[in-house]
DNA sequence: TACCAGAAAACTAACGATTGTTAGGCCGTT
DNA sequence: AACGGCCTAACAATCGTTAGTTTTCTGGTA
């Protein structure tokens, strides 16, 4: 959002394996979904980096609570970055909802341990930075919710509530997250419209 | 399941309000939802009881991690006991499943503090619990997987992947934890039958 | 009813361990 | 010489838990 934050990002790729400080972010990101953010130490994090003690990190950030923060908004802006790409497309409704929940599913696959982060531990972020994430997810799923009432209008979805839809929807959805592994028996693309097709029959 | 347990859960259950040990393991169960296990100290534990010391519990517990393998328990009983009476039935297979499927989101909406330990808060267990945790939740699951095979068998559903199903359906039903609130706009038996029907038609 | 002994519950202070974080020094590269 | 990266040691705070003491409750005796 701010030149800062740009500037920040554009030095961090300057080299191609990622910045010392982006790894440790991915470090924390991993330790954070595994174990929790509270049950992670900063040595815990160096351990993993092989660094002998977590004061060895200070030098690439300023606290254990600003990777949390870093890796929320990570997290917030692929999700809206991918349902701004389907919402700019010219579909049908009902297209445009299943297109909206595979690109959300997606998300989630592609970024297991962000996604840990944007549905768990993003309630251990000081009360300020809190707020901020809440009224960005809250928008978010405001906007997925739109495209139901869409379908709903275009009278392709019958299902009455409104609002039971979205959230049955999105917690069909997110659930994946609970159990999917890349790798396994099942391809991203597959759990993808598979999900997508057994949410919107159900609400059909 | 020994002498002891029984004769604690007999004395503890003589007087009308539950024994101080419940009210203790009441005030954890909350403390643990809306704050997470190691975000709750053994002081805030005390402070919802209007005690002036983490100190006093000592009196009545034997350690912080026993609230959360008893709550672990409680939670796991329950929703055994709702489905072995639905097993218990005589009923068509779809039938049988629905009904398993609105017994087990009864459960979570019954006791929605009990059921974030069951699905969160467990990890956080000692190794050895964790484990006997993991081994009867997961035959718990697999019961419920064993319904939808035989939905399947019969004929009244038509999704090709079994496991998958399984997945998405539980999926589907524990989201309901993160919004459901006692007092809400819709009743628990409604957002029961809804979720039910949700489910049972996306996998038809 | 008044009393008292014993038990149960609560209070207080302290312990060892772990936490996030800071400061100062060392080493290799530029 | 200067800098970035890492190491080590230490800090204050907080954690679960223990121990010793005091308060409160309970039930039987006078």
């Amino acid at each position: 959002m701010t030149d800062e934050i740009l500037t920040d990002q554009v030095i961090g790729s300057t080299n191609g394996i990622g910045s010392r400080r982006d790894q440790i972010r991915s470090a924390a990101e991993e330790l954070f979904r595994t174990r929790g953010y509270l049950a992670t130490s900063m040595r815990n994090i160096a351990d993993k980096m092989q660094l002998s003690g977590g004061g060895s990190l200070y030098a690439h950030i300023a606290g254990k609570e600003d990777l949390l923060w870093e890796i929320a908004n990570d997290a917030i802006d692929a999700f809206y970055a991918a349902q701004n790409e389907v919402l700019r497309a010219d579909l049908p409704p009902v297209e445009k909802l299943r297109a909206a929940m595979i690109a959300h599913v997606k998300v989630i696959m592609s970024r297991l341990d962000a996604a840990a982060v944007y549905f768990d531990e993003w309630r251990h972020l000081s009360d300020e930075r809190r707020t901020q994430f809440t009224t960005l997810r809250d928008e978010y799923e405001k906007r997925f919710e739109g495209l139901i009432h869409a379908g709903i209008v275009d009278g392709a979805l019958k299902i009455g509530d409104e609002r039971f839809a979205a959230l049955y929807a999105l917690g069909a959805l997110n659930a994946i997250r609970r159990w999917y592994r890349p790798g396994g028996r099942l391809s991203a693309d597959q759990v993808a419209t598979m999900t997508a097709d057994a949410v919107l029959n159900g609400l059909r």
